[in-house]
DNA sequence: AATCTATCCAACCGCTGCTAG
DNA sequence: CCTAGCAGCGGTTGGATAGAT
């Protein structure tokens, strides 16, 4: 786009490439490429946020709070726009922001909610304790998304909605509850202790290290565990080791379901069923219910109407096999299928591995 | 070792809705 | 009621990195 930064290597020394280098934004290179500010737009920065600009804003919001974006961002001394500020510090330097792998259970909320609202992205970070929706657009764009162009179908179609509900959510419950089974468990996906605080070298005696952590994230592959305390969450809130029972932003902690809608409880309920049950076979039934069928074909409110008939073409292509597909998923697991026409191979990923679907459930 | 490709994610942009004046 | 400013949202992009060739 219009991201015509000048790349300015001399800003950072040796020593601030070395702080650099475990800062959050990622890695020594991205920072070193951090740009000068660009002259146009009155000498405001854009690009990637240098450590001293994180400590400016971090210290800044500690001592007078978040808020009136654009006038934080003059009083910090920062030549960034408000709207970055706020962008900065919600996805990445707020101090309850979770990174690191996607838990099961927060894929497995990820597309109940997702199936509900589409692509209302805060919507659904509400319901995932430190995730930003920034975060999980991105899950969904690159994970999710992926694997409904490797089927062969939009990502919105009918098939690939039912595949997700009927085969690869039950997946998921089937692993939460082997994790809960096997004593790990959700205790082991959630956050066993917060980070460790490091301040960069060059930040000052009065910056608050408690609220500077440094990125899990080593670039690519970034695989950490979350940051966030398990009893604290995202807007205040309380996120619980179950976290199907999450509360809302000042509402005590319950041991039930104190969910703003159903979606918590209808989760925990689709376990608990499963766990008593067998896992794919209730939560497909529990999860197919008129009200997520409704939702279907209006995935995109915002979208354009034109994916609808696309979407009607795909069902014509693949209705058959896939109801093949999906009925044989949800009977006895006996009975053996044609698999329709989509590879297998390339899935490498073991919680959205077909191949194994398959193998367990369909062959 | 060099090059290519895929993946991930931070950060940007444009748009919309809200609200204060 | 109108308008400007701001906050927030969703879509998109560019760069870094890892893995494949």
């Amino acid at each position: 786009m219009d991201m015509d930064m000048d790349m300015d290597m001399g800003m950072c020394g040796l020593d601030e490439l070395e702080v650099l280098a475990m800062s959050p934004g990622g890695s020594a290179a991205s920072a070193a490429a951090a740009p000068v500010a660009s002259e146009d737009e009155g000498d405001l920065r854009r690009g990637p946020w240098t450590v001293e600009e994180d400590l400016l804003l971090v210290n800044y919001i500690a001592a007078h709070g978040e808020g009136r974006w654009n006038s934080l961002a003059r009083s910090a001394g920062l030549k960034r726009t408000g709207k970055s500020c706020r962008l900065r510090w919600l996805n990445y330097l707020r101090p309850d922001v979770r990174r690191g792998n996607i838990t099961a259970e927060e894929q497995l909320l990820i597309l109940e909610l997702h199936s509900r609202w589409g692509n209302r992205w805060s919507k659904i970070a509400q319901h995932l304790p430190g995730r930003t929706d920034n975060e999980i657009k991105n899950y969904w764009r690159t994970r999710v998304q992926k694997h409904a162009k490797q089927l062969r179908c939009d990502v919105n179609s009918r098939q690939f909605r039912d595949v997700v509900r009927h085969v690869w959510m039950p997946r998921l419950v089937e692993r939460i509850q082997a994790e809960y089974s096997g004593g790990s468990a959700v205790v082991a996906q959630a956050p066993a202790a917060p980070a460790a605080l490091v301040a960069p070298a060059t930040t000052t005696a009065s910056a608050p290290a408690a609220y500077y952590h440094p990125s899990p994230y080593g670039g690519h592959g970034q695989s950490a565990d979350g940051v966030v305390p398990p009893s604290k969450a995202h807007g205040g809130g309380y996120y619980h080791a179950d976290y199907y029972s999450y509360s809302e932003p000042g509402q005590e902690p319950a041991p039930a379901a104190m969910s703003p809608d159903d979606t918590s409880s209808a989760l925990r309920s689709s376990l608990t069923d499963a766990t008593s049950h067998g896992a794919q076979h209730h939560y497909a039934a529990s999860a197919a219910t008129p009200t997520n069928e409704g939702f279907c074909g209006a995935a995109e409110p915002t979208a354009a109407g034109g994916d609808d008939v696309v979407q009607e073409e795909e069902e014509d292509v693949f209705a058959g096999t896939w109801s093949e597909l999906l009925a044989a998923a949800g009977s006895d697991g006996g009975s053996k299928i044609g698999l329709p026409d989509f590879e297998f191979a390339d899935f490498e990923d073991n919680l959205w591995s077909l191949e194994d679907l398959c193998l367990q459930q369909l062959c």
